[in-house]
DNA sequence: GCATTTGACTTGATGCGTCAAGTTATCGTT
DNA sequence: AACGATAACTTGACGCATCAAGTCAAATGC
């Protein structure tokens, strides 16, 4: 677990680190300006009504969407509150099994998300692919894929 | 600024955004389960004992210490209050320049630093260098400027 | 040399995410 | 059919980040 003497990260790892973290830091945040300035939303909150748009009746249960938006039911709990309040969605127990809670996206939603999803694309485009080369492209799944996979075992998703 | 219709992210587009995302997501997430687990502080507040402790007197102005820390002045020094109470940090007004504020890391501040280092870097050596080739290491330098190069000019920094 | 401006913080209110503790509906067992 | 177990949420309290407004010290203009 712990060794006598840590291994530092050398010049190239550093750098790398260096330009990764300003990346996790500063992205995410221009994503959610774009959002916050032209929709009034956030990046979470877009993901939420962009899941439940792309499935075929508009409805996903809570824990399907939980897992396509990537957070916990806790916070896709009270998000759907306010979506709810701002009348984007609504929410109703499952016919099938009570357990279940389905949420739907109402006219309204499907309204929202269509309004809001070409400007989200296009500044994922300027910021994310504009700049990279095709094999960079490629290269970022891979990386993305691998790191994630490292993460991935012991805690497959927050809550719970 | 909007164009008739919206180019839409492709397949090869769409995996890699994915892959993206999830890191975006989880890798914040994971680095600060550690440092909280094994230190009780945040990744934010690690970066700002970190920082303090690389200086060659142990302390910087705060406009700097934000700089490095990449966060809001707003946010580190509500940070650093914190610090404050929990001992390892102290303020003072410059003494050349009273308008500035210099942070000084404590000698219990330091001992705290010494302790969490390794653990993070291990982490970060887990989750990101060992997972990767070589090749993709240097790639992911490249891309990450890339990216907080289109970010960049707008909005260096966030709050002033 | 006094007033204004600028810059560097600091503070308080607000909103969101997390965590722990509920609720409620079904399933398995007896 | 009753009982506990489990799974799927929901809720409320708490902590942290952000934003807008305030403070205070030096520089700048007149």
């Amino acid at each position: 677990m712990s060794d006598d003497e840590p291994r530092w990260l050398n010049t190239d790892e550093n750098e790398a680190w260096l330009a990764l973290a300003r990346t996790l830091m500063r992205l995410p945040a221009a994503l959610d300006t774009q959002l916050q300035r032209d929709q009034g939303i956030t990046h979470f909150e877009y993901q939420v009504l962009a899941g439940l748009s792309m499935s075929p009746e508009h409805n996903l249960r809570m824990s399907e969407l939980a897992l396509f938006a990537d957070g916990s039911l806790s916070r896709l709990s009270h998000v759907v509150k306010r979506l709810e309040r701002r009348g984007w969605v609504y929410r109703t127990p499952d016919p099938d099994d009570g357990r279940y809670t389905r949420a739907f996206l109402t006219d309204d939603g499907w309204q929202k998300v269509v309004e809001a999803a070409p400007g989200h694309v296009a500044e994922v485009r300027r910021l994310v692919f504009d700049p990279l080369t095709k094999a960079q492209q490629k290269q970022l799944r891979d990386i993305g894929r691998r790191i994630t996979n490292a993460i991935g075992a012991e805690d497959t998703c927050p809550d719970q």
